[in-house]
DNA sequence: CCAGCCCTTTGACCCAGGTCATGGCCCGCA
DNA sequence: TGCGGGCCATGACCTGGGTCAAAGGGCTGG
């Protein structure tokens, strides 16, 4: 966490905000505060009324819903810097929270009233633009979400997980948990050892600590794809 | 099918336009071109490259996801008169349908060239502002979806559908085919024929053709938090 | 008015994966 | 240095619900 960051530099770094002029952005980091989280730290929790939208500056910040018990999560999205969180519940005509959020690290923030966001959206075309690109990307991804859920096994989700790691990070990435693996994939810990074993057993990947080596992205992609 | 409806009126009636000024429908509607879409007609398939938006005028619109198999779907929403489909598709960088739609009832809808809607969302805040809320809710509307299949079992999520009905509807509506109902539930017809039998067993709901009367609400709303 | 098609119901079967319990390990803290 | 809590792996078990097959039933279009 570095000492004192800029909050318009933050601000003009994300994708929401990048189009806006100067003068605009020092109006926005003048009603914006700070927010420090500290890893697994709850930043608000689902059915909780929603004034504010946050932007992360520095960090990973786990949206998920729970189940009814409040023993399993399902992660909805991440999102790491420059993203924006909870976006939509502001727009919503009892703008509360749909989901729960939490610091997977620790965290920055920065806050903004919804009050001081529709304000300048109202004159502020390429705000809408860029807020309405980001909502049906969202829904997008969303979608695609359910469609694992619904029409794929656990060890389908785990292998397109893999392999999005790998694209993005390259061999040798580090697994997160796995009840938080098992939080993305909509599982159990249990099951995530399991097929992780399996996968193993199978010559396509291999283990050292929580690092990953992926031998076979061929068959893992056949694997995703079933 | 009404014989010859003003496009404007269509328009004029529908949450996103409702607010634009009375030149701004006469321009949207020398743009727009009707769609008739008898029962059972596919309007686009997921994948397709999305170059309009579509307005329901009359009729009902099934968008789904459909399983790799192509045999099982997934309904995502249904869409009736006043209600914009395709929303999202159009603001994507490569503009394709995420996910397939056809017609459950002969159906008229409004075609809106994605560019000309570009164009309007440009200069016209309000339209932007009733877009926003639009994705917003379907947005939550979806996690919900997402929330019931992964934490809530079928008989939970049937429990739930009834009691929608009956909270628009009233006593003594009709089911849709068993294979509708899977699709909407996320589940096969065998799994829907099974449960609506337990239900009939235990007295919560009665069946006579294909309408329902639902005797122990209570204990449907059990059922369906579950 | 008939033939065919899809829907419905039901039974038998099966399996992915969720639950519970055990034992070992690692790591942070006192 | 010892303790405790969470993580991990694995086995045993169980069940929700998906699959397949068979036997009516009813709507519909020709």
């Amino acid at each position: 966490m570095t000492p004192s960051p800029q909050v318009q530099e933050i601000l003009a770094q994300s994708p929401l905000f990048r189009d806006l002029g100067g003068p605009e952005l020092e109006a926005l980091a003048a009603v914006a505060t700070l927010r420090p989280l500290r890893k697994g730290e709850v930043l608000f929790l689902e059915g909780d009324p929603a004034h504010t939208l946050f932007i992360v500056a520095e960090g990973l910040i786990k949206v998920y819903k729970m189940d009814p018990q409040g023993r399993r999560q399902m992660v909805l999205h991440l999102d790491g810097p420059h993203q924006a969180v909870a976006a939509v519940a502001i727009f919503l005509e009892k703008p509360r929270y749909p989901a729960s959020a939490e610091a997977l690290e620790d965290s920055l923030l920065l806050a903004l009233p919804s009050g001081d966001f529709h304000r300048l959206l109202e004159t502020h075309p390429a705000l809408a633009r860029a807020l309405i690109r980001f909502l049906a990307r969202r829904q997008r991804q969303l979608v695609h979400l359910l469609d694992r859920l619904v029409f794929h096994e656990v060890s389908a989700r785990l292998a397109e997980y893999l392999l999005g790691r790998l694209e993005t990070e390259g061999q040798g990435f580090r697994l997160p948990t796995n009840p938080e693996l098992a939080a993305l994939l909509g599982t159990v810990p249990e099951a995530v050892s399991r097929k992780l074993g399996e996968l193993f057993r199978q010559g396509l990947i291999r283990l050292a600590n929580r690092r990953v080596w992926i031998d076979d992205p061929a068959a893992l992609r056949a694997l995703a794809e079933a």
